[in-house]
DNA sequence: CAATACTAGAGAGTGATGCTATCTAATGCA
DNA sequence: TGCATTAGATAGCATCACTCTCTAGTATTG
């Protein structure tokens, strides 16, 4: 397949996958003479992921990028990658100063209160002190009980995708990373939709 | 109080400040001069409410000054603002030409098995539809089984929610838009962190 | 074999976005 | 009196995600 081919294939206009093999997004073809390369499935399978991360998840190219090269290369330790794969999504919030010694305390206080572990490293401890922070600032502050309620559902989720995860190590890292990345945008959509649900039925029964 | 104490109030530059009073996103202060005007309590909070929506929700600008017209200025049925607010919120999607009979096909089967009601004009059909349409370009289609899952805890935060909502039909408007935008990064962040825990307890069992 | 189409690779240009800086004329405050 | 501050307007700037253009070489087609 020719990069002409490889475009319409993906739907995207020529230029642009060029541009996302500059960028390194996507790994190039075999180049068949100076001015030619072949292109094939996996090619086409990378520029719908990019789409994908760039488009409904709303990563930035740097951040799909950093996606994707855990994807291609990820470590044994599926823990630590999926560590690092949650870096790299966002928001991205500031680094906490070296010397504070409770830097996260709503976190943690949430952490505690689901039974989960505290460990101020994680990018997600600090994406969740920001969140609460900015919605407590916002004038809606979350209540121990609406946290426990949200975090207890969530776990839930966790669980079954994790229950499913693949055996293979490879394969289970990618399905983590991705997972946790791809799915974002389908729980949104679907709590709006709850709520609208719900709201219609309360509404009919006034 | 005096834009310059906003400013400090609110922890922003000056010129932030006064782009946001240019570009519509805050309330002008009243005018006591032709060069002067005093701001109060509610520009603070509005401040605060801006950066919520811009940060961690992700806002662009212009998709936050629709929320807070909403905010500002709800109608008296509450679905039907809410609904305005989901168009508003990312991602955006393009909207179905209107001669297609079954133009959200995946989103209708998601509803159906979830025994909600599939209404075509909700921005957030389309948004779970787009959402799962990508998913599945990206070579992880979501199951059934899964997406009834997700659904159903994700309905049992939305009725918890809703059991909590305001009497008061302008308090309500207000809580259900703003929670259902601003909360999001909470939940995300918290799913993140309980994939987290899950692994990690997972991978001390090994 | 000649004309045309296509390609790799690189650089520059573009439009939107979210600020940030500068300026002017007027006013406040010490 | 004089320095600081303000409203309001305009212009500038950095980033981002493309998009266009160009060159030199290669493939295809009639």
């Amino acid at each position: 397949m020719r990069i002409s081919a490889l475009a319409d294939a993906a739907g995207l206009p020529l230029a642009t996958v060029k541009y996302y093999l500059r960028e390194g997004l996507l790994h190039s073809g075999v180049a068949t003479s100076a001015t030619q390369a072949t292109y094939d499935e996996s090619h086409v399978r990378r520029l719908r992921m990019i789409r994908a991360l760039t488009g409904p998840v709303g990563l930035s190219m740097q951040q799909a990028r950093q996606i994707l090269a855990l994807v291609d290369d990820p470590g044994d330790d599926l823990y630590a990658t999926l560590g690092r794969a949650v870096s790299a999504l966002p928001p991205t919030v500031p680094e906490a100063s070296a010397d504070d010694p409770d830097p996260y305390p709503r976190a943690r206080a949430a952490l505690e209160a689901l039974g989960q572990v505290y460990d101020p490293r994680f990018a997600a401890v600090a994406q969740l002190e920001s969140a609460l922070a900015s919605v407590e600032a916002a004038g809606m502050p979350i209540s121990e009980e609406r946290l426990v309620e949200y975090g207890r559902r969530l776990r839930e989720i966790a669980e079954f995708d994790l229950e499913r995860m693949p055996r293979e190590p490879h394969a289970a890292v990618e399905y983590t990373v991705l997972g946790t990345a791809l799915y974002e945008p389908v729980l949104l959509a679907l709590r709006r939709l709850a709520h609208q649900d719900v709201a219609a039925r309360r509404e009919l029964a006034d």
